[in-house]
DNA sequence: TATAATATCCCCCTTTCGGGGGATTTTCGG
DNA sequence: CCGAAAATCCCCCGAAAGGGGGATATTATA
């Protein structure tokens, strides 16, 4: 933080008008100044590390490198500075992504400009308001359901992710088989499970929920 | 549009930063009055019908109802209306459904302030301005090869949409059948189309398509 | 009205799925 | 070291899928 205590904040989408937005939100309040601006995730680790700010604010969604990389990135570079994801979506895997890449928090665009400000002030003195916009990703997930009503996915495991992905390209459990180097019982046994977890009774299912839930890359 | 030749302009997005970087940039802007604003579908439905703008700027992602379906409402109430779809997507099946829903036009919302301004005005003058962020819905389409690299896709029969509907929701042929009131050969027939047009395999590859493409609700 | 496109239905055949059992080995944390 | 989880593999079986042929209406529409 600088001198004055004025919080230095660094902003990242790449939507010009949601930036504006954000930038003549917060310029107005007391306390907090812009001190950079980028459309994309590379430019916004290179300014950030030029220019490290106290906050960074960085969509989820840019092109080139996304919002997660880029958190990934900095994380390593800066292990205090308070990084802030921001998303359209409250899906939880975008949520727990952000979270194991090293967010502090992660905010909806639904949110007002007053609880935006407000939210990044009292984020940053290192009391989180908890609000329906604001998931803390330090304290345990504790406001996840009022985020999502989604009920508790089984996790996969390493493999069942692995025939899942190739579940989702349309390969058939011979192919998987194949491509895994097992045998086709065994890609049929994963299927099983994945099935049972995801609630699910076939591929194509299986293929939707997870990609809604990004359960693969 | 008013005595003075003002543009009267109504913005609706479910993102209050949003709207507020679309109104400070098109305020400023000498000539362009924001008469109004609205956060969902259906209030901007009626805020429009109680007091008509020269131009309606409509996300195309909002709570309740669209910015698609709202589209479709107001262009009964008002034919000459110009109203513009905003969306965060090139996706060419979002603008084709603008288009049948009687959008003037579909705007990006990775445009710039300045250009947004420009291309409002030069739009509400009946002269549009083709630009990357614009795709002018009443030319035939010139513009979508800037937009979208995709190789054309064929397009669907309505039956065809209802079969790829239910693939999509996982559904068996038997059950499609069932639903469709037609026998599970037509349903496999209709399946064999779906598959070659789309150039797919399998339904997993067809329901991924489909999805991707949004080639269904 | 002629022609094409669409929608409907049928047969054949092989392969794949999905669900039900089970078993064995590997891995990894406590 | 031990137990739980994970990963591997096997059998059986009926249902479903996919691909290859068709045929016959119905509907646009040029």
């Amino acid at each position: 933080m600088t001198d004055n205590m004025t919080i230095r904040v660094f902003l990242a989408d790449d939507h010009p008008l949601l930036r504006l937005g954000l930038r003549l939100s917060l310029e107005q309040i007391e306390g907090i100044e812009i001190i950079g601006e980028a459309s994309d995730g590379y430019s916004a680790v290179g300014k950030i590390q030029a220019d490290p700010p106290d906050v960074a604010m960085l969509d989820i969604d840019m092109p080139g490198l996304s919002g997660i990389g880029a958190v990934r990135v900095l994380r390593k570079s800066f292990p205090v500075m308070t990084i802030l994801v921001l998303s359209s979506y409250s899906d939880e895997s975008y949520i727990s992504q952000a979270m194991q890449a090293g967010a502090d928090g992660y905010v909806l665009k639904g949110i007002g400009s007053e609880d935006l400000a407000q939210l990044i002030k009292s984020f940053y003195s290192g009391k989180p308001t908890m609000s329906p916009y604001l998931v803390n990703l330090t304290t345990g997930y504790d406001d996840r359901q009022t985020l999502t009503d989604d009920k508790e996915t089984p996790l996969l495991t390493r493999r069942e992710k692995d025939v899942l992905q190739h579940i989702v390209n349309g390969k058939s459990s011979k192919v998987i088989s194949n491509q895994l180097f097992v045998s086709p019982e065994t890609v049929k046994s994963h299927l099983k499970n994945i099935y049972r977890k995801l609630e699910v009774n076939n591929r194509v299912e299986a293929a939707m929920v997870a990609t809604k839930k990004k359960l693969v890359p």
